[in-house]
DNA sequence: CCAATAAATGAGATCGATCTCATTGCAATT
DNA sequence: AATTGCAATGAGATCGATCTCATTTATTGG
């Protein structure tokens, strides 16, 4: 690949002025400048970004550490990410933790290597985490998306993960329901669950309801139905079940009515984070949407800022309760309307 | 952040043994290794990738454009690959071209200028693309996936879409639908799909059977009902559809239901890519299956050992139709069978 | 105990672009 | 014509790691 020499020898310059032909073009003479730029044309030159980053000390890339891309909610964040970095000149390097907090410090690892301008990361439990214990000392800008804030001393861009819980909740509450439960994936691997189950639990106890124990699945992206089958038997079977999210919701759906369950009659199912395929299924998903988009881009310009050497605290963004036909209202409590 | 020359200074040594304590440490007498080990421990030490790749004229990394990553089908392939590349010392520089062909030059040249040790790529249409156009003068190693192979002279990782096409169809056949329609996103952004019309038009013709133009809708991400509706009513209405990809299929198998059809009763729906969701819906979605874990990891394989400089041709990967309960035999079918 | 060989280390160049600073060239001014 | 000023260009250093080749230090044998 021709490099900035030759096309400088091309033209008869130096490689200054070949350099200059390019950042700052007003400098050169035009003759001057027309001369390179044709050479540069006739040996295909394309400036080499490694040399250039090495030189001014900066890669406009964007590490990005996310739990799966197996997950929508983390995909469509990421699509949006992209679209928004590259409209500002930058580029992503995008590695997966699969949930595992043991791998996160040895991917942080690489992408400061590799000497990215700014991190955005989700990682397992923000408020005990290695990696962040070990980027507390370092100086590169590091952005969390969807951890919860305030417990690691790094800013987030994301819902009110335990108000969101307590909303969810309240929506079943609201419509009657009064024995309901909640799904999750391993608790240990999503500080976000833990939050929206903490918010569950609230809105029970405000509701004179006692909050049940966490259902907690083997994966995040995959419900069973043998978890969960007791507890849909006998008088007091659960009406409704929120899940930490939409893969859960969705499969726990499907399980459900494979299995002669009626979704929502027997059962109301709620998700959480309002990935764009719940809205099309019939029933469609009800679930708490998170602006999956506008977190990525919020990231992106977020992150950007911070490198800019601009001191900026995001708020958290609003998240909206998405009704859908996987909700209504509990058995019981109809034949109650009824009777009355 | 410390480099090799202060480590070196701090051990009392010249650059080029601090270097070695790391490249190649039995050169390094044990001892002044352990000086040097230890400088870099109290400096913090963190060897510059961007320095290692200019100088090694290799960035260990691989630059992957793909249609979107709202799609699953892309987002599934991409996670496979970010861990096959990571077990192999190499990173992802993900990139999107969000269906447009237009976007594709400027993002490869992009990667090429970061000087990405190869591609990985979904164009829009690979037997006419500018930037395969482009990238057949330049020496980096390129492979594409999902693209048919054959049509650009790249070698091309993903399953025989016409064949799957025509699988598709005979499915269906087999069950007894006759009159089958074809749904798709906008043609020209996809020549999988074009592809798996072919197939179809194909296994229809076969069956002495007349294909149906494709039915286009405006996205590939979501199928809307108008287009379809007029196909849906009269003596000769569609028994059976396919989907080109899955998000289309769930999207009307989710319109149909809501607007009171019954699926399979009333229309059998199958989809295309398989991805994971599909499997847990109710009714669970009938789709042909790519194995997208498979193409990720073997798009890493294969375009390592290019790099490499292997030569070596990837045979098409087997896929596989998922039967679901989105398909069914068809309503006229079951009830000459009921009479007979 | 010295020569011969091997082991360990250092000096300097290199990858490619760009920045600083010095120098050349040209035009305007008196 | 000499001087001042600005525009245009070039020489050389720099970013950080690593490679080659030369040199120094240690080891072995005679």
């Amino acid at each position: 690949m021709a490099d900035l020499l030759s096309v400088a020898k091309l033209a008869g310059v130096s490689r200054a002025t070949a350099a200059r032909a390019f950042s700052s073009p007003d400098l050169v003479r035009p003759a001057t400048r027309e001369k390179i730029f044709s050479a540069a044309q006739q040996l295909a030159f394309r400036p080499n970004k490694v040399a250039q980053q090495l030189r001014s000390q900066a890669t406009q890339m964007i590490g990005v550490m996310v739990p799966s891309l197996d997950n929508p909610v983390f995909a469509e964040q990421l699509q949006a990410m992209e679209v928004a970095a590259r409209a500002n000149g930058y580029s992503l390097l995008v590695t997966t933790s699969e949930y595992a907090a043991s791998r996160e410090s040895e991917i942080v690892e690489e992408m400061l290597r590799q000497r990215v301008d700014g991190l955005v990361l989700t990682v397992a439990d923000a408020g005990n985490s290695a990696v962040l214990e070990k980027l507390r000392l370092e100086t590169t800008p590091c952005l969390l998306v969807y951890n919860p804030p305030g417990q690691s001393g790094f800013a987030s861009i994301g819902v009110d993960n335990y108000t969101a819980g307590a909303d969810a909740t309240r929506h079943l509450l609201a419509l009657g329901h009064e024995r309901i439960g909640m799904v999750a994936g391993p608790l240990l691997q999503s500080d976000r669950a833990k939050q929206r189950y903490a918010g569950y639990c609230h809105a029970m106890g405000d509701a004179g309801f006692k909050p049940c124990p966490v259902i907690e699945m083997e994966r995040h992206t995959q419900a069973d139905l043998t978890s969960l089958a007791p507890q849909l038997q006998g008088t007091d079977a659960l009406t409704g079940v929120l899940c930490t999210n939409d893969l859960l919701a969705i499969s726990l759906m499907g399980e459900l009515q494979r299995a002669g369950f009626k979704v929502p009659e027997d059962l109301s199912v709620m998700g959480f984070d309002g990935i764009a395929l719940g809205k099309h299924l019939y029933p469609s998903l009800c679930t708490i949407e998170q602006p999956r988009s506008e977190i990525g881009r919020a990231a992106v310009h977020t992150l950007l800022a911070k490198i800019r050497g601009e001191r900026c605290t995001p708020a958290p963004l609003p998240h909206a309760l998405r009704q859908g036909e996987s909700v209504g209202i509990p058995t019981s409590r109809k034949s109650m309307l009824g009777t009355s």
